[in-house]
DNA sequence: TGTACATCAGTGAACGCGCGTTCACTGATGTAC
DNA sequence: TGTACATCAGTGAACGCGCGTTCACTGATGTAC
């Protein structure tokens, strides 16, 4: 049956939100199609309407998930830039490594981007840029070798990287997850080029 | 047919092999345990005789991939401990980044541990502890929390998410995945605390 | 050393199941007149 | 505004396929005598 503009486009968001939630959760070969459409209460077939394949709906789950991360993690107040403490509070809490869905897609998809197609590469590189200027932003001191860029790609690393590491060591030893948390919070916080920093 | 105990062993280590090469190639959940058989020369029934089931197979394929690169990457020379440098070099290599299976399986499963078992994840984290006690003993000074191993918690994150965003810009992007490498590289090789590294 | 036989690593057919994708069909929408 | 009808989002059965695991069987190994 059709359905008016304004819910196939409704059902088309639906999809995207429960492919992202998904995806961040169990990753893009750890999902099927029809747990996705299930979920945004919709049967399999309506998904090809949509999205040409898998693949396809991966690197767009991917963008609008980032896009709406993004926004409200560094526009709760619009205008208001976020400091570099509020992207380490952000991105290294503990309550978000144990809840994959409300995390960053970066993190979540970072080890299989690789082995999927180049849309998502597309998307997932798209989101990198946009979080390395953000955090480029936030930082008092060039780093040093003297290129604020530069270090800017190594805090968006660490911060990936030690979400990565604080799952994957999480089921075998829980204190150990919190304490890389921890600890690279307080060394990304307390480097010279976050000193000077307003918060 | 029976096979004597030194070919059983020799197939067991097979199996290993090739579980560790796929499953860093295409993660766990990209791989068929068929698959993994017929690059180690078996049948798959086969595979149930050494391991309970795959969950038991990636724990350890996992550690024996592990153990392998670490014995390789730090002691060509035994006794001879690496440097700073050396790590570097090792981890953030295009060379490595464009071929999965001959990298270490932390980088390669970091996403996805979280969402496998508990065996997977205990092999994990005991690689994570030994990369981060490694590359402490090269820190030549302190963190600007006064505290090594945070320090060197913050340089494992660092070189992990370094080797994942690369990958997986690597499609879309391949001049800004070798610039990712390479600005990790230059700004933790130039911290203070590799300041007075010997190499 | 020679023989009889229990052991067990490896084989390959079979299991039920879920996968991604296709497609003929449905029927409310939205448009042309 | 009222009517006829083309459009097309959504449905659900069906496709071929590969998945992880089981199991009855094979036959060389390795041991007990």
């Amino acid at each position: 049956m059709k359905v008016t503009k304004e819910q196939a486009e409704q059902n088309r968001l639906a999809l995207l939100e429960a492919a992202a939630q998904l995806f961040k959760q169990h990753g893009v070969d750890g999902v099927g199609v029809a747990d996705i459409c299930r979920l945004a209460g919709l049967t399999h077939g309506a998904l090809y309407k949509h999205f040409s394949d898998k693949q396809d709906l991966a690197a767009q789950a991917f963008s609008h998930a980032f896009n709406v991360g993004h926004a409200r993690a560094s526009g709760a107040q619009a205008g208001r830039a976020p400091t570099l403490e509020r992207y380490l509070r952000n991105y290294l809490s503990p309550r978000v490594r144990d809840d994959p869905a409300d995390g960053c897609p970066l993190v979540a998809t970072a080890c299989e981007t690789g082995r999927q197609g180049e849309g998502l590469s597309q998307s997932f590189a798209a989101g990198f840029l946009a979080l390395r200027d953000g955090l480029a932003a936030t930082l008092a001191t060039d780093g040093p070798t003297g290129d604020r860029q530069a270090l800017a790609s190594v805090y968006v690393a660490a911060l990936v990287g030690a979400m990565a590491l604080s799952r994957g060591v999480a089921k075998a030893d829980p204190v150990l997850a919190d304490e890389v948390l921890a600890q690279v919070h307080a060394v990304l916080g307390a480097w010279p080029a976050a000193a000077t920093d307003g918060e």
